[in-house]
DNA sequence: TTGTACGCGTTATCAA
DNA sequence: TTGATAACGCGTACAA
């Protein structure tokens, strides 16, 4: 029909105002009196005309309301992570009351086509997740001057940040396992890097952790067990769990009597991976988990555990933009864990 | 440190060439000599410009490089239900090659204080889930121009839609019961309307429901068991199937021997309410679900259900989306289920 | 290959 | 309460 869409201009032209007047129409922003807004809805309803445009409107007013939500890994594994999962859901909630709307965007370390921080208007970001280009996305950001808050990371100065207690909490199920008697423990720690293929850590490589949580995790089993071998895991995943546990039982002279996994689905590959080692859990081989999710088909075995806030985790994040959004300044936080024992972890075997 | 932030024309100054030049060097639309793009990327580099602003671009080009994703559910519910999870991880799969970001967008019907389809710059939109208000959604959208793709919906004329086989798919589910013997049947269906309470389906209601899948799957059904009593649950939960399933068996004189629910959650709570009623399924009950997700906690039971390709109707969108915006007419597609025998359904109970 | 000039559609500001 | 004006920051014909 139109060979070009209306613009506000048009309608004011026919509604007989002035721009501006009709811009106030539609965005309330200061009063009208009713025949004048009368006259606008009928002119803008005669020319098809839908409101403003949100591109101009946005370019106009500096402002998107948009909040990217960056995560590391792909799209998808937001959507199956159990832990980020609950993190979205809070970090929704938290949000609802900005009336923003969350875009996604994943932050793989490769210039991907796709629109990343630098293309996307952005009033806020939320990075979250552990990913060791997370840094390199927090300069992007700060350069341009958009708010962040970090979830799981460290943004450095005055960037808010909400964390865990992760060392404090892997250190309890740590002393948990000593005081059950273990000496001979392996620790099997998330992807220590972007991308990086699972296999054992050396000091130097352990070192060298660039993703905080599996980091803070494998010190604070540090405390307790200085010297046991870690494994870093692929991905946070049953499957990954499931490999590294072969890898870790695969000699039977130097088999762990227990197994501190830095997460709930690698420890439930573990579990597997011992029933198919023909050990028995907890019997011959306890294992631990970390974040407390409900790991699917793994009943009758509940793992002994850290369970961790995760949509409170998202909800603190949403209120924390919410609040640089308005021009305050939001506050870091720490939250923390509890230990809930489960049935994966027994007594040491004797020998 | 500086007022103002630089432009682009700023560092196009500071290098020395014209403003167009250095917006090519940027965009790189235009061979530019390597010497020039040296002056202009150092130039930005000392005046702290980190590329052109989002905005002004979005508004230049008429694009925004985002793509809404609306659901009718609460924004959380969009990570909690399974369904809806696989689909968005296969929306985001399918989405890849287009590099579009994707903004969660959550239509309750109530005019939220929130980003509406009105004041958000999108290039596309895919409506998902089955929402009554959604097609208020589409209307708004239809007038802006805004490609759309609806996942499980009626778009009419021109809107690709990608749907399963529901009412084929169901109807395969009845026919199992009833070539088991079931003649007392029940049906228990998925919300028929936003924030409708749970409650009995009389023929009046029945002939009202806005959401297409649940009107698809109770019309196959109904072509096994045209008189069977149908109770719409308030949402599609394993709770809520158990509330529903209480309603169900309360009467020991007027007991089904088998209940259809629209889907594994709602089947989920079926099972748990059966046996809370000291029912064994499949002896005394069979149960049939819908979806073929992974329930978690459900074993031993493993459900009779129909199996959708849920990640595969993403995919298809995020296709289908891309081609739109590549300009190319997108196709409406009609994906199908498979039956999958499980242990909640068996021979009626004799009587 | 580079520069000029203009428009994208709004909205903030200020004056009337 | 309304209107005139000037940005907002950029992309892109078109001409050089």
């Amino acid at each position: 029909m139109s060979a070009r869409r209306a613009t506000i201009a048009d309608v004011a032209r026919a509604a007989g105002v002035s721009p501006s007047t009709a811009s106030v129409v539609f965005s309330g922003r200061a009063p009208v009196t009713d025949p004048t807004r009368r006259r606008v809805i009928d002119a803008a309803q005669r020319l098809g005309y839908t409101g403003p445009d949100p591109r101009a409107a946005s370019l106009r007013r500096g402002s998107s309301g948009i909040v990217g939500v960056v995560v590391g890994a792909r799209l998808g594994a937001v959507f199956s992570d159990p832990v980020t999962r609950l993190q979205m859901d809070g970090l929704a909630e938290g949000l609802a009351g900005v009336g923003a709307g969350l875009l996604l965007l994943q932050d793989t370390g490769e210039e991907a086509a796709g629109p990343s921080l630098l293309t996307t208007p952005l009033d806020a970001a939320v990075l979250v997740g552990c990913n060791a280009r997370m840094r390199d996305s927090l300069q992007v950001l700060r350069a341009r001057d958009v708010p962040v808050v970090v979830i799981e990371g460290d943004g450095g100065d005055g960037v808010p940040q909400i964390r865990l207690d992760n060392r404090e909490a892997q250190r309890e199920l740590a002393a948990h396992l000593a005081g059950l008697g273990h000496r001979d423990v392996a620790i099997l720690t998330l992807p220590t890097a972007a991308g990086r293929p699972p296999g054992w850590l050396d000091a130097a490589a352990e070192a060298e952790i660039q993703v905080d949580v599996a980091a803070d995790r494998l010190a604070g089993a540090r405390e307790v067990y200085p010297e046991a071998p870690a494994y870093a895991a692929g991905a946070s995943l049953i499957d990954e769990g499931l490999a590294a546990g072969r890898m870790l039982l695969a000699d039977p002279a130097a088999r762990p009597t227990a197994i501190l996994a830095q997460s709930d689905l690698l420890a439930a590959g573990v579990v597997r991976a011992a029933e198919e080692a023909g050990l028995r859990v907890p019997h011959d081989l306890s294992v631990t988990g970390f974040d407390g999710v409900v790991v699917d088909g793994l009943s009758p075995y509940e793992l002994t555990t850290a369970v961790q806030p995760a949509a409170e985790k998202g909800r603190a994040a949403g209120s924390a933009v919410a609040a640089m959004l308005a021009g305050s300044p939001a506050e870091s936080l720490r939250l923390t864990c509890t230990f809930r024992a489960g049935n994966t972890t027994g007594p040491a075997p004797a020998g």
